[in-house]
RNA sequence: GGGCCUGUAGCUCAGUUCGGUUAGAGCGCACGCCUGAUAAGCGUGAGGUCGAUGGUUCAAUUCCAUCCAGGCCCA
């Protein structure tokens, strides 16, 4: 007789492999045709909120593995907010504004682009984008991303550009919003300001020449061996002409400086470190250094300019180096970033005598209207008239040239426009606000506070076509801005209406009042300014043009989840906007994380050849694979990806996957509304099961809570392999296929899965949306269970299940067990036995260990999956197997006595005794005469 | 060059908060078992000078310093 058909084996349609490229796509459609996600938003109305508020991605290009993660990420704290019981509603956006749509239009045109107004120019970027919000979006749909993809924000919707003038506005009219001179990268042939992603550098041969600036006093007292002498400090630059705009000398505070006595009866300062290099140069042999000092002893002393007999004044910056030239830097504060910065410092002007074909103004008499490039060696001969000029070569370095004409660009300060970190004390506010957020990792919170703390005014105005204006009008006379509450509205109202590009299109008269006055100074023509604003300021004022434009959302935001690059970007942008102009922080949490590198921890890059695109993992392994991926890995660090890891990490998904499928093979006649055993009616090893899972739900549940999002991925598999797979599944196999399939036993063993199967269906919903889903339809149904594991919530931990005693036991059981399965592995290579059921085992036990065992001796057979075992106190045999890591114990193989049942495949010397079925064992024997 | 951060087995992670028993897990790997989870399942085993060096200490993977490697942001 074939014994096999009398087992309740475990039967399922549940598919073993997932193809999950493949069924993804269509789990994704079904969900889009029963309308799961207004579901899901009908069934939380009214629940508390949570709010991630999305930062948003550039509507550029396809999403790459950085943007997958940080959306993943996204997601899934997200959907387990929404299970843990919150009206979680994400609303995604896109940055649409900005240089590089602007650059890949340009270029699109080409030579075109003389033909298109701006209007017109603007119209083609914004389809531009919205071309790419629709790739974008798609690819963030199939990761499996829920959220209101139908109704996105976009920072070039009309309401969002009128958010964002209105809320530069704000800035206008609380007085920090001001108009200053700044240096700025300048093609003097494209008469344009250019980005830093404009500008491409190559090797040019400059000019390198060595000046000196006389000290105008005397500064003995500072450096007495100084005394009497006549002192000049020396000079390097490769930009002779903008030695007219000089202001200043840079020393570095830190670096010594030597006097050194040449021989033509003069003193030179410069660098210690640099002294013999430069002297080599300027062709001086003799020399003796007459002393060496801090270069803090000269900050403030005044130089005489070599050429205009002017001040300039030594001042102190970290920037200078000693890589080249003398460790002192002419500093004109005009045409350089640095010097820009340490001019701020110092109050010098950005004095920038150029004009915007790169000629001197009429402010250098000598050189009015020469081109800056050409009048390098007029420069250069006027120093050397003037005995100013120490040395000069000709150096080749790279040097920053127009992306578009070729030529090189220079430096040149114009207007701008800036917020004051200060004027209304923006700065000290923000600082103040951070220490109210909870910053995820902790020291985000040092990162911000750094920068916020020394970054210079914010200058939002950019000379580009595709963007927000700066939406004010300034007096032609004095420059101040004229703004008051009925132009905001009015302005605020155009925006809506028509969106940003009707600034460009009307002129002053049609958008100002007529009869408008300056409050300042009289006046009565206004200038509309055309700049536009820094695109982190249009992001930056998405907690006024999402939060708390949206019923749904709520203003600040529970969380702000981006990659720890955003401290400088986004999370700053957003913080100062906020404080400027609602003395708060946008955020309650912000959450960082790390950049994705390869295997190496190298940073992915197209030139490394190194890149993992996620459309490609997609094709090859699925979506889920990826969320797996970012659930597993510590978000704080850099998160590495490789084959390896995708591999090992698909390897897990199908250990998860089979056990939730065993266990729906074993479910397969199981109603839980009839057949659900009781708590205590269970056996002891369920209720052990069971206590485990309690663990596993506090843990996951706290993991989700705190955001400690790979703890669950990894306390979820090591509960399938280790708690289940291994031993509680393992175990329970004899109970579940040779039972009848009514027996109360069987039933509690079906009771206890089908409990841990709808837990960890719940808590791994989040990572895994499509496989919980698709496990979620295939499990027994109770009549109560929600029609989406999506709708459902997390599972609580029962504290009723839990039970210390038990569990102490049950994990001395475990240890004992540990150390029956070596003594097996033994037999089995002394080939006493195959399979564990082969064997019968005896252990030996010291009373203390006896005492917990003898209550279990009748189960132990069944523990150890031997066809029988054995308990006696006693001291443990001698010399037992060094590596015992159980006290007191010591275990014999030995081969199970009495023939294999033909049924249950234990070794047992009832088999043969019944006459009917002489293959079988008298356990089964029992069972077969039940089920008939 | 500066700010912030990271560096535990081939891989992904625990642990070290207040320094103190042979540093843990799973995967992978090797070997074996099973063939009633079967393109599955079970077991055993090998793998780590806790990035390097120096210091503090009776004692350091854990504290300090320096260095190396890597990341983000500045310059």
């Amino acid at each position: 007789m074939d014994y096999k058909k009398t087992l309740n084996l475990p039967k399922t349609d549940f598919p073993m492999k997932a193809s999950l490229a493949r069924r993804e796509p269509d789990q994704l459609a079904t969900w889009e045709q029963e309308d799961l996600y207004r579901k899901i938003r009908r069934l939380s109305k009214g629940r508390r909120r949570f709010i991630l508020h999305d930062g948003p991605p550039y509507a550029n290009g396809h999403i790459h593995i950085g943007t997958a993660l940080n959306k993943i990420l996204k997601d899934i704290i997200v959907r387990s907010r929404q299970m843990a019981g919150y009206d979680a509603v994400y609303v995604p956006g896109w940055d649409c504004h900005g240089l590089p749509i602007e650059h890949n239009v340009d270029k699109e045109l080409g030579a075109r682009k003389k033909d298109y107004s701006q209007a017109e120019f603007r119209r083609l970027c914004r389809r531009y984008a919205e071309k790419f919000i629709d790739i974008q979006r798609r690819e963030f749909k199939r990761l499996g991303v829920m959220g209101e993809w139908d109704n996105p924000y976009l920072t070039m919707n009309y309401a969002y550009e009128a958010v964002i003038a209105k809320e530069c506005a704000r800035f206008a009219q609380n007085g920090s919003l001001y108009r200053s001179q700044k240096p700025i990268h300048w093609c003097c042939s494209c008469r344009t300001a250019l980005a830093e992603a404009e500008i491409e550098y190559h090797d040019e041969s400059s000019p390198s020449i060595f000046v000196r600036f006389a000290l105008c006093d005397d500064v003995g007292g500072q450096v007495p061996e100084l005394a009497g002498k006549k002192v000049s400090v020396a000079i390097w630059t490769t930009t002779p002409w903008t030695i007219p705009a000089n202001l200043a000398v840079a020393l570095h505070p830190e670096f010594s400086y030597a006097a050194v006595q040449t021989g033509h009866a003069e003193v030179l300062i410069l660098a210690s470190d640099l002294v013999a290099a430069c002297m080599q140069k300027f062709g001086v042999s003799d020399y003796r250094i007459l002393a060496e000092f801090e270069a803090r002893v000269l900050e403030g002393q005044k130089c005489r300019h070599p050429l205009y007999g002017r001040d300039s004044t030594i001042i102190l910056a970290n920037h200078v180096t000693l890589d080249a030239g003398t460790g002192c830097v002419h500093t004109a504060p005009g045409h350089g970033r640095e010097d820009y910065e340490v001019g701020l410092k110092y109050g010098l002007e950005p004095f920038s005598p150029v004009d915007e074909n790169g000629c001197f103004t009429p402010e250098i008499p000598d050189l009015r209207g020469q081109f800056v490039f050409a009048a390098n060696s007029g420069i250069i001969d006027k120093l050397e008239d003037a005995g100013a000029l120490l040395a000069r070569e000709n150096i080749d370095h790279a040097y920053p040239h127009c992306w578009r004409c070729k030529k090189p660009v220079i430096f040149r300060a114009t207007p701008q426009w800036f917020i004051s970190m200060d004027k209304t004390g923006l700065r000290r506010q923000a600082l103040a606000e951070i220490d109210q957020v909870t910053w995820v990792p902790r020291w985000g919170r040092e990162r911000i506070y750094g920068m916020i703390e020394n970054r210079p005014d914010w200058c939002v105005s950019r000379q580009r076509a595709w963007g927000v204006p700066i939406a004010v009008f300034y007096c032609r006379s004095c420059g101040r801005i004229h703004i008051n509450e009925e132009i905001v509205a009015h302005i605020h109202a155009l925006f809506t209406a028509h969106g940003a590009d009707i600034w460009f299109e009307k002129s002053v008269a049609d958008l100002l009042p007529a009869g408008a006055v300056c409050e300042h100074c009289g006046g009565r023509t206004f200038v509309k300014e055309d700049d536009i604003l820094d695109v982190w300021f249009d992001s930056g004022v998405s907690h006024a043009a999402v939060l708390e434009a949206r019923d749904e959302l709520r203003w600040p935001a529970d969380l702000y989840l981006e990659g720890s690059d955003q401290h400088r970007g986004w999370f700053h942008s957003s913080l100062l906007t906020a404080v400027g102009t609602r003395h708060k922080a946008p955020y309650k949490a912000v959450l960082t994380h790390g950049y994705v590198v390869d295997a190496e921890g190298k940073k992915m890059s197209k030139s490394m050849g190194n890149v993992i695109a996620p459309g490609k993992v997609i094709e090859r392994y699925g979506a889920e694979i990826l969320r797996l991926w970012v659930s597993a890995s510590d978000y704080r660090d850099d998160i590495h990806i490789s084959e390896n890891i995708l591999k090992q990490l698909s390897d897990a998904y199908r250990r998860i996957r089979n056990t939730c499928r065993f266990m729906l093979g074993n479910l397969k006649d199981f109603d839980p509304g009839r057949n659900r055993v009781d708590y205590r009616q269970m056996p002891e090893i369920d209720r052990f099961a069971l206590h485990r899972l309690q663990e596993l739900i506090d843990r996951i549940r706290g993991a989700y809570e705190r955001y400690d999002l790979h703890i669950i991925y990894h306390a979820l598999f090591n509960f399938c392999t280790v708690d289940l797979s291994a031993f509680y599944l393992d175990v329970l196999k004899d109970r579940l296929y040779t039972s009848a399939s009514g027996d109360a036993h069987r039933r509690s063993a079906q009771t206890t899965m089908y409990h841990l199967l709808d837990a960890m269906v719940r808590m791994m919903a989040p990572v895994l949306p499509f496989t919980a889903e698709e496990i979620w339809r295939y499990m027994p149904d109770d009549g109560a269970r929600e029609e989406s594991v999506h709708m459902a919530m997390l599972p609580e931990a029962n504290p009723a299940w839990r039970d210390a005693v038990l569990a102490e036991n049950w994990n001395l059981l475990l240890a004992v067990r540990r150390e029956v399965t070596r003594a097996l592995e033994d037999a089995r290579a002394r080939k006493i036995i195959g399979h564990s059921l082969d064997a019968h085992v005896d252990l030996t036990a010291d009373g203390d260990l006896y005492t917990k065992l003898s209550p279990y001796a009748d189960q132990l057979r069944a523990i150890f999956i031997t066809s029988g075992a054995g308990l006696v106190r006693g001291a443990p045999a001698e010399k037992e197997d060094e590596n015992n890591a159980t006290e007191g114990l010591s275990v014999r193989v030995a081969a199970a006595a009495g023939e294999k049942c033909a049924r249950c495949w234990v070794h047992d010397t009832s088999v043969g005794r019944d006459a009917a079925h002489p293959a079988v064992c008298s356990r089964c024997r029992r069972v077969l005469a039940e089920i008939g």
